[in-house]
DNA sequence: AATTAATCCAACCGCAATACG
DNA sequence: ACGTATTGCGGTTGGATTAAT
């Protein structure tokens, strides 16, 4: 037997609160607390909203500490700076904002932020594009091609442990730093600034659990020590940057995976 | 001034994970 | 151990507001 159903959906209201509402709630908790117990605290403190309602009306609105308003720089640069990393994990990202909510970051994000971010990538990633297969370009012969990369592109354990096999890697910082493959037919020199890698205690709770964030490149990257959260292959990156860019010897590279 | 389009944001919905009986 | 309630999360919706025509 399990428990009691949460509400009856037929009679809950549903829509924008109420300042009325709002009271009732604000001080129901502040004399009560939640008790741990959403779905019975509508009827406690004489409210007819479901609980999943109470819960994010007081999580997204009532709680005390919440910011709203404009967003600072610093603030977009973090969600910036995770959004890249971690994707849309709403509540880790509110997290390293204080006062701001879930819900609060997404909607910035959606409404906001996303153009800036995705025009601002654009540029760079113009940028980064052109530097790249220059260097392609300069650095190649029809006899002898040779690529040299400069960390234009996001990094993934596949195609490193592929290509540096042979090399082991003591902790995840090193694997950002690649050496250069040069008995290879195809010499390929991957490197990535080190000091654009930083230390960063993702729970921010000091433990041993220590991840590395790194910053460099057109996309930021993000990789977790415990489950090994990985970006793009660099060499599906690279296939695809001299496959879109239809020049003079771009067919004379093989990649070898 | 009226209409339409774009933007913003609170709230809802559904799913997955977790807790409980 | 299992089934179900509850919680938490991310995606989506819809109404209010603002801007553009």
């Amino acid at each position: 037997m399990g428990r009691a159903p949460c509400c009856d959906k037929a009679s809950v209201k549903k829509g924008p609160w109420s300042p009325e509402e709002d009271a009732k709630l604000k001080d129901y908790i502040e004399k009560n607390g939640t008790g741990g117990n959403w779905i019975s605290l509508p009827k406690k403190a004489g409210l007819t909203r479901c609980g999943k309602s109470c819960r994010l009306r007081w999580l997204n609105y009532l709680r005390p500490n919440i910011k709203h308003g404009d967003f600072s720089d610093s603030e977009d640069n973090i969600i910036c700076t995770l959004f890249s990393s971690i994707g849309s994990r709403w509540s880790i990202i509110a997290s390293k904002l204080q006062g701001r909510t879930d819900n609060d970051v997404k909607n910035y994000w959606n409404t906001k932020l996303k153009k800036k971010y995705m025009s601002m990538n654009q540029s760079l990633e113009m940028k980064s594009q052109q530097v790249t297969l220059l260097s392609i370009l300069q650095n190649s012969t029809t006899s002898s091609p040779s690529l040299s990369i400069t960390g234009s592109f996001s990094y993934s354990s596949a195609a490193s442990s592929s290509l540096l096999s042979g090399n082991s890697f003591t902790s995840p910082q090193e694997r950002f730093i690649s050496p250069s493959q040069s008995n290879s037919k195809n010499q390929i020199n991957l490197v990535i600034d080190q000091e654009l890698v930083e230390k960063y205690d993702y729970d921010d709770d000091d433990d041993d659990d220590v991840d590395y964030l790194y910053n460099g490149g057109s996309v930021n990257q993000w990789t977790e020590k415990e489950n090994g959260l990985w970006g793009e292959n660099p060499f599906d990156e690279i296939k695809e940057l001299v496959s879109t860019n239809n020049t003079r010897s771009c067919n004379n590279f093989l990649f070898d995976e």
